[in-house]
RNA sequence: GUGGGCGUAGCUCAAUGGCAGAGCACUGGACUGUGGCUCCAGUGGUUGCGGGUUCAAUCCCCGUCGCCCACCCCA
């Protein structure tokens, strides 16, 4: 084998993208019920654009993004996520002088150099929600429940939604305090990793996988008993919300997002039935971000689904099925081959699946027509040509006749 | 970036330090122009690549590339 795709880049081949029509359908359906329209955003950005608004000393930015530079000598970026975009999107068209809020939603490839493993590749597409210009957590509650509804729609429900808070500018920074101070004297105890984490992000010490770590970090301070007045109440809505709308989650008060941008709200969507990249859905509020971008204070709320992801749980739940043609036309003969173009075309034209048997052996040819699940062969040979018929036969049951070529479209769109 | 596992036919996998195999798939035949079921035959491989050990390497050793899984991080 010569050459291969890149790694982490993958093809999708037929048999799978049903499931990726399905899931793209029922988003555009769901969304648009609950006013979203959608936008399309580059696929390259500034560099700038995702340094400042996911963070210089995240991951994302430091070691993971496609950053070149163009013949016109500008720092480019492959876009890592979406938020970024359409946040620029939004400042740049100066939109937020549109009744708020403001509701978008956008699908198509994101780009980050991992290492790939089950559920992560280099390329991947997620489907992105953006909503600016509402602080209350109305919309925060009306976000999550549309992606319940999304999710119920594509047939997935045993999911497990959580949420938290992490605050915001005034109350985050007495929290960490209180979490460092907990921490100060036996973080030596701790992992390698989460040494480093206590100097650089120490949040994402709550959701370390090592045992002792987890261990160690019992009793430690939670972010909802620092959240100030102000955080709490909007917390507080939006579960009576949530609980109103009937959208089922818990409460993790060790979720942490990775992201700078985020405020108050985050909440994740996981399954059980992936690997160790279980999310399927992530997002959370960005009240500041819009600012960041130079336009006025603008309170944001978005999230994103990871395609590949929800794919994988619909194919464990059910096969692939392929669109399998109504008619397959076995013709003999270069006579009987224009023929047989000439009846498909009709066929098609009245709305049925035809798929002609391009001049193989007749054995063959409706070999084929049985594989590719045909319900209905047509054979047309030098005999019924001078007679003007043709033999039909239904592939499912093994019945045949004969039928005037006059009569072909009837008898099929009767049938 | 770190750790582990695996690379043999289109796919799923065998095999032995001594001619590289099976099932499925594909093509054809049994059935001059009738699918599925059955039987028969055929096509298909520099055993990922490069070196080394050996009379002889798919097998043992080293390197390299690729894939998978996990860590970090994240949808």
């Amino acid at each position: 084998m010569k050459y291969s795709a890149p790694k982490g880049f993958q093809d999708i081949l037929p048999p799978e993208i049903s499931f990726w029509q399905r899931i793209e359908d029922s988003a555009r359906a769901v969304f648009a019920k609950y006013g979203f329209h959608e936008i399309r955003l580059p696929i390259i950005e500034s560099t700038d654009v995702f340094v400042r608004s996911i963070g210089e000393i995240t991951d994302i930015v430091e070691k993971e993004m496609y950053t070149f530079r163009d013949k016109g000598d500008r720092s480019v970026t492959l876009r890592p996520e979406g938020t970024a975009g359409a946040v620029r999107c939004f400042v740049e068209h100066g939109l937020h002088n549109l009744p708020s809020p403001q509701k978008f939603y956008y699908a198509g490839p994101m780009f980050r150099y991992e290492r790939p493993q089950k559920g992560r590749f280099r390329q991947f597409y997620q489907i992105g929600v953006e909503a600016f210009g509402v602080a209350q957590p109305t919309l925060d509650a009306e976000i999550i429940a549309m992606l319940n509804d999304f999710l119920n729609a594509i047939g997935l429900t045993n999911l497990n939604f959580e949420l938290n808070s992490i605050g915001c500018d005034a109350c985050r920074p007495v929290y960490k305090e209180a979490l460092q101070l907990f921490l100060k004297d036996k973080i030596t105890e701790f992992c390698p990793d989460c040494n480093r984490r206590y100097s650089t992000n120490i949040l994402r010490i709550l959701d370390c996988k090592v045992e002792k770590c987890v261990e160690l970090r019992g009793g430690a301070p939670a972010v909802s008993g620092h959240l100030c007045e102000h955080c709490r109440i909007h917390f507080d809505e939006l579960t009576a919300l949530l609980e109103a709308l009937d959208v089922p989650f818990s409460l993790n008060a060790n979720l942490v997002r990775g992201l700078d941008y985020y405020t108050k709200t985050t909440f994740e969507v996981t399954s059980e039935h992936l690997g160790a990249q279980k999310a399927v859905a992530a997002g959370g509020r960005y009240d500041k971000l819009v600012k960041v971008f130079g336009g006025p204070d603008t309170p944001a709320i978005g999230f994103a689904v990871g395609v590949e992801r929800l794919a994988a749980l619909l194919q464990e739940a059910s096969p692939a099925e392929q669109v399998a043609p109504k008619v397959f036309i076995a013709t003999l003969g270069k006579q009987a081959d224009t023929e047989g173009l000439r009846i498909a075309k009709a066929l098609r034209n009245n709305g049925l699946c035809t798929e002609p048997g391009y001049g193989a052996s007749l054995k063959s040819q409706l070999r084929r027509a049985d594989r590719i699940g045909a319900e209905y062969a047509l054979i047309i040979g030098e005999n019924e040509l001078s007679s003007g018929t043709a033999q039909w036969k239904n592939l499912k049951q093994g019945t045949q006749g004969e039928v005037a070529l006059k009569e072909v479209q009837s008898f099929f769109t009767k049938s």
